[in-house]
DNA sequence: ATATATTGTGGGTAGTTGTGGGTAAAAATC
DNA sequence: GATTTTTACCCACAACTACCCACAATATAT
């Protein structure tokens, strides 16, 4: 094994079955450290896609969550935002793990995904949605990328 | 077991009977630990909503209350309005609790309910109600919001 | 090129889960 | 003390889910 434990990357076709099931790219799979138990959480990505990611990394999310104060409103509406659409599931013997409806509506998931390694989580994708939004994204502004260039090196 | 033990998250649909009792999402009971004795307290959230505690996490939060000094208007506030209306139930054989008329009442329960994972606690919720309080919520502070975001979501 | 193993997709079945309701014990009211 | 109301416990059933097997497509090895 040579790879990063836990970091994804590149994009895969895969479909949903009729009974909201879809299958974790054996690569990834082969990616989870041991320790995950062959979990990953599904939860609401930013954009309208649904974003997985091992188990291990969502508990440092929950933890960090658990330290807020339930007093002020911001902090139990962000949990509430963060959290609710959040579930942990473990991948079948055919390496599928199980959507929830929730999900596939807010992601307007068909039968054809697009599943994409995003280094530390997961993406999941309706083709067309994605399409949509990179062109949206193409007018994004390029003074955000030079910020962006400070920080980072590739 | 595998999950964090006493950390619930999701979001699910269940109906509260017209005996007051709601039915305890099965993925929350199994996430339940042993010592709690399959016991939850339940009390008046800050939302209009139900708060439900694990019992041990509830013993918690009790003892640090005694911690807390009752000079503070906020602290006798907080202790007035919470433990007030708090009260241990133990779910029956199908996976229900009993509510109590007063919380039902407070939190404006009808039939359909959403329960919702907090981390360490559930949240019960007339789906109308949340809707109102998910709107009013937009208004909030984004800076504030925002911060949150940044320090906790990888 | 052929054989073998792995991976992705579909579907059946048994067990679990959510919901409604019944009955007996306990509590409250008269 | 008798009657009504409430609570606790039990059973029943429909809907759903997890688990299993099958097979086709792809990849790997011989």
């Amino acid at each position: 094994m040579t790879t990063n434990l836990n970091t994804f990357t590149g994009e895969y076709s895969y479909t949903v079955d009729n009974k909201g099931r879809i299958n974790i790219p054996a690569k990834f799979r082969k990616a989870l450290s041991a320790d995950n138990e062959e979990m990953f959480v599904i939860t609401k990505g930013m954009d309208p896609c649904i974003w997985v990611y091992p188990a291990i990394i969502w508990k440092n999310i929950e933890n960090n969550l658990k330290s807020l104060s339930s007093l002020s409103a911001i902090n139990r509406t962000f949990i509430r935002n963060t959290v609710r659409y959040a579930s942990t599931t473990t991948y079948d013997k055919q390496g599928r793990i199980q959507l929830t409806s929730n999900l596939i509506d807010y992601s307007h998931l068909k039968k054809k995904t697009l599943i994409i390694g995003m280094v530390n989580k997961i993406e999941i994708w309706n083709p067309e949605k994605l399409k949509e939004i990179d062109k949206k994204n193409m007018k994004i502004d390029n003074n955000a990328y030079d910020e962006l260039a400070e920080k980072i090196i590739i």
